[in-house]
DNA sequence: AAATCAATTCGAAAGTTATCGAAATATAAT
DNA sequence: ATTATATTTCGATAACTTTCGAATTGATTT
C-alpha cells in the first residue's frame, strides 16, 4: 500500500497520473485511452524521465499500459484508486 | 498534495500513521490520544527515526502533535484525510 | 531503403531519504 | 539532588530517486 502512495509522491508523477486520468475522462466514449506523446509536451521533463515515471505508475498498478504501434497507451486502474479511497475513508469515519 | 502522499509513502511511516489512527479510534472516549512511547516497541526502528517520521507526518499535516509532560501525543487530522479521499474518489467516479 | 518518430535503455550526476548511534534536553520519579 | 525515562538533535552513512543526454530499438512514413 505504501508502494501506491510512493508512486503518487512525486510532483511530476502525480501530475502525469492526473493527466492520464483526465484524458481517460475526456476520451471515455472513444475507449479511455491516453497517448504518452501528448503528455510529454505539457510536462516540463524529458521523455526518458516520463518513460521511467510511467513504469513506476504501472508497477504500482495505478495504470495499465499497452503498446499500440509506436505509441504507448495508458489507462487508469479505477479499482485500485477506489480501494485506496476506501481505506482512507475508513480512517476518517469514526466520529 | 504530493507532499501528503510522500508522507505516507514509507512503509514504517504509513504503519506509524495507521497506529496513530487506530489508537485514536480505540481511545475515542478518552480524548483521541496516542503516546509515541507505546508505538516505539511495536515498530522495528529506533526512537530517533520515529521522532523524524512523526515530524514528517506532522509537517504534511496528517497528524497533530502536542507535548504533554515528557510524552508526545499524536492525533490524526481527519479533515485532511477526508480531503485526499475525496480527490481520489473523484478520480474513480466517471463510469 | 532511408528517414522519421515514439519510446526505451544506459550510465551518470545531483539531490533526497531512512536509518543509526551517541549525545543532549527535558520532565518525572526516587 | 540524583536517577530514570521520553523524546530530540546531531552527524554520518548507505541506499534510493529524479533527472539528464546519448545511444538504441521498433514502428511508421516517404
Amino acid at each position: 500500500m505504501a508502494k501506491i502512495f510512493k508512486a503518487l509522491s512525486n510532483q511530476n508523477r502525480l501530475e502525469l497520473y492526473l493527466k492520464i486520468a483526465k484524458a481517460h475522462e475526456a476520451s471515455f466514449e472513444t475507449g479511455c485511452e491516453c497517448f504518452v506523446s501528448d503528455i510529454i509536451e505539457s510536462l516540463n521533463i524529458g521523455a526518458p524521465t516520463i518513460s521511467h515515471h510511467i513504469k513506476e505508475l504501472a508497477n504500482a498498478e495505478l495504470i495499465y499500459t499497452e503498446k499500440r504501434g509506436k505509441f504507448l497507451i495508458c489507462r487508469v486502474n479505477e479499482d485500485l484508486v477506489t480501494e485506496v479511497s476506501k481505506l482512507l475513508s475508513l480512517q476518517s469515519s469514526w466520529e
